[in-house]
DNA sequence: CATAGGATCGCCT
DNA sequence: GGCGATCCTATGT
């Protein structure tokens, strides 16, 4: 499917489709940008996670659950879903399908392109190594995303105060190169805890 | 109202 | 490999 505009944004259609593993193997290249009081950072997605709706018992929308904090998974594909995890960490994930069918995929890792002085402000470091930029909880802190941003619509460049969005700027994945496996974390989930719903990216030298 | 536990990380041994 | 940090959410009384 066309998934470059003349902005280069990936476009609405791109997320509300209904197959958030496919979405989620396709993600893998694509570069995520936030602006945030004008502080521009992005990185190339090197790692997802798709959740699966409300018959995935990992997710938090399974058996249609909803609340507060999950009403957002049942927005339009292209919303961030921002939540708290651990007390600690703010964990980034992209709603997909359409409205009421509350899919998700949890970015996992980055590897930072650009906003480097930026990113290692957040984090502290005096070295930005692209190592970094893995686990979901490194993405939203080299990022700045806070839960705050869950609701946001990512299908549009708001270039100031809080914006997310996602650009295809032709980076190529290949398949072989892309490593297929369980999800992390989610033990709980009993016989859905095997699902190959991880997709992680390690590029080729 | 009380409580248990989590889609994690980094430091410690 | 183990563990503490840290707080919101969901559930049950």
């Amino acid at each position: 499917m066309k998934q470059m505009t003349s902005s280069g944004i990936v476009p609405r259609e791109f997320f509300t489709r209904n197959d958030v593993i496919q979405i989620a193997n396709e993600l893998l290249g694509k570069v995520l940008y936030t602006s945030f009081n004008h502080e521009i950072t992005a990185g190339i997605i090197t790692e997802t996670e798709a959740y699966a709706g409300v018959t995935d018992k990992a997710s938090h929308a399974y058996n249609n659950l909803r609340t507060a904090r999950t009403e957002i998974m049942y927005r339009t594909g292209g919303t961030a879903y921002v939540y708290l995890c651990y007390g600690i960490h703010s964990l980034f994930n992209i709603v997909t399908s359409v409205e009421d069918d509350p899919q998700a995929i949890l970015i996992r890792g980055i590897e930072p392109l650009h906003g480097i002085e930026i990113m290692k402000k957040r984090s502290g470091k005096d070295l930005l190594e692209s190592k970094y930029g893995n686990g979901p909880g490194n993405v939203t802190k080299l990022l700045g995303i806070r839960v705050i941003d869950s609701g946001l619509d990512i299908c549009k460049k708001i270039p100031s105060e809080r914006g997310i969005w996602i650009r295809d700027e032709g980076i190529q994945v290949s398949g072989e190169e892309v490593k297929t496996g369980p999800r992390i974390g989610i033990q709980y989930a009993a016989e859905d805890a095997d699902l190959p719903y991880r997709f992680q990216w390690s590029r080729k030298k």
